[in-house]
RNA sequence: GGUCGAAUGGCCGAGUGGCUAGGCAAAGCUCUGCAAAAGCUUCUACAGCGGUUCGAAUCCGCUUUCGACCUCCA
């Protein structure tokens, strides 16, 4: 087993990585709230717990990862009298709730299938457990960390902080929460409701406007946006399990109240290692709507944005996401992911390259050491900029290889295929970009390569390169290799 | 205002005390009828000002700039 060491948001270090039963472990990560198509800021989770996902398989554990889909409790806006988001949408489109919360979902799930992200083992909606949500918040009423008040249930900050350390992870002071720090008061509903205003709600009561509601013991009413993850991750995964992971946006409140509802309930904390990537920039400028600089992933990979130059395909997006470590932000911008592009393509390239590789009597190569220190990247906090950094250098190896200039055994060639495959395709979870080309098109230009070869034979370099010309304008790209031409669409 | 984090070469982005990633761009070379593609080579940076040290991008302090979060709200 590879001594992975991850980094705990909850301890603030590095350590290693030990789960609580080998082989197994298990994964709770903060799913989508499905009410609007995927965005740009929505990917990154996904690729950087993918490869967790598929490094921790590769190296011999049993992983059980849970990913929820929010479907209830969140709302439109401020102004909105606090109708359920997801039930708000359905009025305008016109839409059963739970159908607009599958049409979401499925778009959640192309965009995934397309960066070839590893579907989870179990996928809960939140809608599919209420019960388990609400059994939980009577047994933190039982335990005395929750109040009812006015048909909603309140989580009661104060209390449980004298005997646990509310604010931990998120690495706040109770106190200075309560002091308010001077900022704008923000107009909550339902604040007078609470002991407390850092109280947060465990159920909330509905009004007849909500479409998504639910009875409980306490009225009918809808869950609290925290509930939900400590429910579900309890069902799938145990009081206790190894690792949960999102965004570094829900450290605080949301990962942090879930600590507090699981312990409140179970006298435990859930996780045992908390990871949290970083966010989303680009042009160096947060996303946000008001700069209209979200971007869909459909706008994304279609290339009809105005931000963007041109189209990107999944994989490039995927390569230039894992090109920086999970922990610092990433910023996007059209130069940044051409740049990725075509990096991606050398690293796809030499892959190639690599099958006609012809071996040797003897290795001028260190195999062994060029793909150990590609395990030692990923075990340091899986840093995938230093797997891709040491990668590179095989490829100029492999490069090397073709040219004649270094030389391998087949056994050291084998062992290189299988490496470089392991981690290009099964760890980094790249793939060789579907050709969209079809097959009439490639008959045709198939054709006028032929041509312009017979026409290069006999020294007809003006027909020959009046066909490069015309399709160069027609964005197909002719190159010409050793083994002939070949061409790309641009 | 508070808390936390970040500032690296033309661009992106690793690196936590000496051995000074990687990608893209650029330049040179190889290949080639020419060009492109592909491959090889080259390009020594760490926001500013102090300090610690034999030695700092890396540790400490201050300054400047930027980002995330600050409770039902993506």
């Amino acid at each position: 087993m590879q001594p992975l060491k991850i980094y705990n948001t909850y301890t603030r270090d590095i350590s290693l990585f030990t789960p609580i039963s080998e082989p197994f472990v298990g994964i709770y990560l903060c799913g989508p709230t499905v009410y609007g198509n995927p965005h740009m800021g929505h990917v990154r989770g996904p690729v950087v717990f993918d490869v967790l996902h598929r490094y921790l398989k590769h190296i011999g554990y049993k992983v059980r990862l849970v990913r929820n889909i929010t479907d209830v409790g969140h709302l439109v806006n401020d102004s909105d009298e606090g109708e359920d988001k997801i039930a708000k949408k359905a009025r305008l489109e016109q839409l059963e709730p739970m159908e607009v919360a599958q049409f979401y979902t499925n778009a959640y799930h192309s965009m995934l299938n397309q960066l070839n992200v590893l579907p989870a083992s179990i996928e809960p909606r939140a809608s599919g457990h209420i019960i388990e949500q609400i059994e939980m918040i009577e047994t933190i009423i039982a335990n005395g960390y929750a109040y009812e008040s006015n048909g909603s249930v309140y989580f009661d900050v104060l209390k449980y902080s004298k005997n646990n350390d509310y604010g931990k992870l998120s690495g706040r002071v109770l106190e200075d929460l309560i002091a308010g720090a001077g900022n704008e008061v923000r107009e909550l509903e339902g604040q007078e409701e609470k002991r407390n205003p850092n109280d947060f709600a465990l159920w909330k009561k509905a009004g007849p406007e909500h479409i998504m509601q639910w009875s409980s013991p306490w009225g009918n009413g809808f869950p609290g946006w925290h509930i939900e993850c400590s429910a579900m991750s309890k069902k799938y995964l145990g009081a206790q399990f190894d690792i949960h992971g999102g965004g570094m946006d829900l450290l605080f409140p949301h990962h942090e109240s879930e600590i507090a509802q699981s312990t409140a309930c179970t006298h435990q904390n859930p996780a045992n290692y908390w990871m949290h990537h970083n966010m989303v920039t680009i042009n160096g400028q947060k996303m946000a709507k008001s700069l209209n600089n979200g971007i869909g992933v459909d706008e994304f990979f279609a290339g009809n944005h105005a931000l963007l130059e041109k189209a990107y395909t999944p994989m490039t997006l995927k390569f230039f996401i894992l090109q920086a470590h999970y922990r610092g932000t990433l910023d996007f911008s059209n130069a940044a992911l051409q740049a990725a592009e075509k990096g991606l393509s050398r690293l796809l390239a030499a892959h190639q390259t690599l099958q006609n590789i012809t071996p040797s009597s003897a290795s001028t190569i260190q195999v062994d050491d060029l793909l150990n220190k590609c395990y030692a990247a990923l075990n340091e906090d899986l840093n995938t900029p230093i797997l891709i950094a040491h990668l590179f250098d095989i490829v100029t190896n492999i490069n090397y290889l073709a040219a004649g200039k270094q030389t391998i055994t087949a056994e050291d060639l084998e062992k290189l295929k299988t490496g470089y495959e392991t981690f290009v395709f099964d760890i980094l979870g790249l793939q060789a970009e579907k050709s969209n080309n079809n097959s009439h098109l490639d008959g045709v230009v198939k054709m006028l390569l032929d041509m312009r070869v017979e026409a290069k034979a006999n020294k007809n370099f003006a027909l020959s390169d009046d066909i490069r010309t015309k399709l160069t304008a027609l964005g197909i790209e002719i190159k010409d290799g050793k083994e002939g031409s070949s061409y790309s669409i641009n």
